[in-house]
DNA sequence: TATTTTTGTGTGTCCGCACACGCAAAAATT
DNA sequence: AATTTTTGCGTGTGCGGACACACAAAAATA
């Protein structure tokens, strides 16, 4: 009924090397596992076979039968607070769920993210755990680095996301190139607006002293203008804005948007473009077009009525989500992890949303 | 909202069901599997149990314990007459080497997307060696609904991606929303052209009466300026051009490009955008913004050099990826699988292309 | 030299499931 | 009533690998 000609590998088993070896399946086993008790000869004929033959242990069966749990923690901010961790978190969820069969089991450890006392104590707790691995945002630069030196000590790899530290080398950093994705929203600003006019860069409810992220989306978005040459035609502003204060908040807008009538696009940094949507319709102002980040519901809100133009999604749900599979692929699967994993800069306006919001 | 109290179902095995509904494994294999030879009462007992228990077989051991292979056949276009093949077949390749531990095994069968007979004579060959399961681009309509009827006589299943024929129900389609995706393209232009001008919408190289989809892009295009009530101030041209007689393509382009002076954007319908930018960049035309579809490499060139504004992704490596696993989530792993499968409208632009070109 | 320890190796069981087989009891045939 | 056939159910083995254990022979120690 079926042909069998199949060329492949045909899948090398223990056993197979075994016989090959002359040896029982315990010995190539030990030798696999490097577990000892092996003599120098058998040894290196057995690794030599195993080359030979370019045996690939069995996945399957090796997580079948070695009954090992894999206990995995997460720590990133509390959703209640900043809604878009809620994607995150089902990134997490998923990859649990299609890890699950491989005996991972994932406890999330969840922060107030304006309290680095709630993260520290959070970050304590998980540390007590003492879990095989870890994915984390880590947004406290400081509060964090000395849990990554415990973490190294205890040889327990952690994988970043969304916030990138670079001492105490993780094992990955999952997230967005915050450079380049300045240099992408100012193209679209550009593509957008040909002739001469202001441009206000907005910062919204983050220190800029605390997120090098935004800093380097406000490097990108201005250097797309030098590097195109046309700087001189674009006069670029800059606000930080704070909406625990609210009247602040107005007022800080309000001065820019009356002192600067040429203003066409305001470029926010962070996920609060609504607020900057919600001003404009309030003041009723129009002709100013808005590109901001991320899918949360406020701001899909103004992009379906057209007051803001796009958002660029930073992919929050797969960054947990690959965050866990990284994981994974190191702990179970001993599969080499890429240091660094840009996710793509998704350009997403009313017309292609659909496709972004569930997988 | 929320998913009702998922237990932690500690994962349960046959044999607690079998202990539990006291008869032995085997009656409950017979009941899971429904080979028979179980008496009725026996049958809702255990069948109640496993739905109290929540019970979920263990992938692992059931792909371990059944040696069963899979073979699958994939059917497209050679590469060598469209790179844009490379993609699908890249794609194809990672899920099979993704899925070979699961007992999967891909046989690809490439023709000539020119030539219908090439067509045929592959799907005949595909057809008698009997897959377990095909994925297929089906260009060829009429030619194509014949091995349909005869995969659905053999009950093998099959899974359209690119193109999409709805007779026959396939097991499910992968592709874009062609429509979405010309809503899309208009966005865009719309976008970057406040003042009115005229648009062209150019088809290459393929006949329209064949190609649904491009009728679809088409339809999308128009009806975004009319949706948005500004179709007064675009005038929407069209033309459809053939590669295969340069001269005539160029005369066609020069004679509506020479007697519209003021069309500003060029909307390709398929993966030919590069030659309506070589076109403009040897006529040394300036201030017409392109559109396209497909990260080719000519077409990367050009949007490179900045010729091309946009292109947007049609993932077709995605297609052939995710065409596989649906196969073998219906055969493998007996999961629901989604009639349609729309893949993500990626916007692509000099700034963010790194990031679609790997995976 | 006698005894203990270390080294090197093989055997056997289990993981959760699929599937073949065996064998009574019940049902259908003769 | 004697037989064959069908039905209902249990047992056993294998998938490929992990790991515990057993047990010689060799080495170290007394």
């Amino acid at each position: 009924m079926k042909k069998n000609s199949s060329v492949k590998s045909a899948n090398v088993r223990i056993k197979d090397i075994a016989v090959k070896a002359k040896v029982s399946t315990g010995t190539v086993d030990r030798v696999i596992h490097n577990r000892g008790r092996v003599a120098e000869d058998v040894k290196e004929r057995v690794l030599k076979i195993i080359k030979e033959l370019n045996y690939e242990p069995n996945l399957l069966a090796r997580v079948l039968g070695s009954k090992k749990k894999y206990y995995l923690a997460a720590l990133f901010p509390d959703h209640q607070y900043d809604a878009f961790w809620l994607a995150p978190k089902a990134g997490i969820e998923k990859a649990e769920a299609d890890l699950k069969q491989y005996g991972v089991q994932i406890e999330q450890f969840v922060f107030n993210p304006h309290d680095p006392d709630s993260y520290v104590k959070q970050a304590t707790e998980l540390t007590k755990r003492n879990p095989d691995g870890i994915l984390l945002s880590p947004i406290y630069y400081k509060e964090t680095l000395p849990f990554f030196e415990q973490w190294k000590g205890n040889h327990i790899p952690f994988v970043l996301f969304n916030t990138q530290i670079t001492d105490y080398d993780p094992l990955s950093y999952i997230g967005q190139d915050s450079y380049q994705s300045g240099l992408l929203a100012a193209k679209i600003v550009h593509f957008g607006q040909q002739t001469p006019c202001s441009v206000l860069i907005a910062h919204i409810d983050e220190q800029i002293s605390n997120a090098q992220h935004l800093v380097k989306k406000e490097q990108g978005f201005r250097n797309y203008f030098l590097q195109n040459n046309v700087d001189h035609q674009f006069n670029i502003l800059r606000v930080e804005l704070q909406r625990s204060s609210q009247s602040g908040f107005i007022r800080k807008l309000d001065e820019i948007i009356d002192s600067n009538p040429n203003i066409k696009h305001i470029y926010v940094t962070t996920s609060q473009a609504f607020e900057i949507a919600k001003y404009l319709e309030q003041r009723k102002i129009t002709g100013i077009k808005i590109i901001g980040y991320d899918l949360i519901a406020p701001n899909l809100h103004y992009l379906n009525n057209d007051r803001i133009s796009f958002l660029i999604n930073q992919n929050p749900k797969g960054q947990g989500y690959w965050g866990i599979h990284q994981l994974c692929d190191y702990l179970i699967f001993k599969k080499e992890v890429p240091i660094i994993k840009y996710l793509p800069l998704d350009i997403v306006t009313k017309e292609n949303l659909n496709y972004f919001l569930d997988e």
